[in-house]
DNA sequence: GTCTATAGCAAGATAGAC
DNA sequence: GTCTATCTTGCTATAGAC
């Protein structure tokens, strides 16, 4: 935590961010953080363990910025296909200032034991601020549907997010333009579906849903009884 | 292939090979392949640009794998149901025996500038091989649907099971036990879905999946404009 | 002309002095 | 806690063997 005056870490930190966010993640050296920060290489090892750790603040900035942004924009929405609608469309858009290092991060994002991984106990203050976003986007909206699939929405919601991003990656066009295309029509279309969860030919295909978010958790847990920390 | 006698470049693939299914991706190191080869470390990089390069093999390796033992356990079948859960089944039997180099293998595939991407150009023979496998396990099936969405199935299960790498990749569950039970509902769901791809609530949704497709393929098509090679 | 050997750089990471 | 070596390894360049 910053006292008053910048302390070496903090130095570090900003460097590394300026630097990063300038010339992507792998055209940015430790020496030249080092340098920026004005300390020794030595030192910048000191506090943190590389160079997959100095990035680990981006994601709960880009959970805070989303966060922030989307609860401006849904005030006093009540349709819930607008409310995940804007949701999505600001996820995108926050996501697009961060297009640097989307690619880096992503890449090691998939790795399960990374501490980077959205799934890991390093990840889970970010997590845990995307999961409430999705929380109050149900439930200040007009949704009603299956009772368990309603427990288990706010974090299916955001593993589509998580999707949604790899998606994103992929995308190459400008601005992400298809993405947002996608999006727009992702919405409506799980809006509908979410709702239609109780219906005939729906109403498995939920619960396969919710029981495969359970496997999901579980498949994380045997690993927990086996070595390194991780959680969900 | 091998000639009569080991040539230099056989030595490389098959020192890299067993290196990299011993060790892991980063675990083994150019020098080590060289050693290992018997050749000097210039020589392992005047036959291949690199250690990703090394790499591009194993894709088309588990795509013939997969399709070849697919194939026979499909034969007789008619049921789609039946057929797409052993596909499914099989890959990731097949994909087990790669694990050792999944996680990395994944890491750098998610790049989509990479050649390693399983939309580059480079990837294209796997990419084709699986999506060929895909077009005869429906073929021979007694699947009826949508026109269109049949015409544009074999890649939007191939897309399916690429989303499904990413999960077992995820699933640290001894021998992927977890993606086993989610790809054992997975089959059915999927197959009762696309069956009722004309009924009213499922109709708009299919055709939202196939233009997703287009407009994925559209996005790569935007880069190919102002860059680098890769195809879809 | 096709392949091999050697030297050297850049950058991530670590050890140990102070 | 900070620094100065030092090590490792991916990668390039180049000289030269056959």
């Amino acid at each position: 935590m910053p006292t008053l005056d910048s302390t070496t870490r903090d130095r570090i930190v900003e460097a590394a961010t300026a630097l990063i966010l300038e010339n992507g993640y792998d055209g940015t050296t430790m020496r030249a953080i080092a340098e920026r920060a004005d300390v020794s290489l030595g030192s910048t090892y000191y506090y943190f363990s590389g160079k997959e750790d100095l990035v680990q603040g981006f994601y709960l900035r880009i959970a805070r910025e989303h966060a922030d942004l989307t609860r401006d924009r849904i005030a006093g929405e009540k349709s819930f296909k607008k409310r995940l609608g804007t949701t999505l469309d600001t996820y995108l858009e926050v996501s697009n200032r961060y297009r640097a290092i989307a690619e880096s991060l992503v890449s090691m994002a998939v790795v399960p034991t990374s501490p980077l991984s959205p799934f890991s106990a390093e990840s889970k203050p970010a997590r845990e601020t995307f999961i409430a976003l999705y929380e109050d986007v149900i439930e200040g909206s007009d949704l009603k549907t299956d009772a368990r699939l309603r427990a288990a929405l706010p974090e299916l919601l955001w593993l589509v997010q998580m999707i949604l991003t790899l998606g994103w990656v992929q995308d190459l066009s400008p601005d992400g333009k298809v993405s947002r295309k996608i999006v727009g029509r992702l919405a409506p279309t799980l809006s509908r579906l979410i709702r239609a969860a109780r219906l005939k030919p729906l109403a498995p295909l939920a619960l396969e849903a919710v029981d495969a978010l359970d496997s999901i958790k579980e498949a994380r847990q045997a690993r927990l009884r086996s070595g390194e920390g991780s959680s969900t």
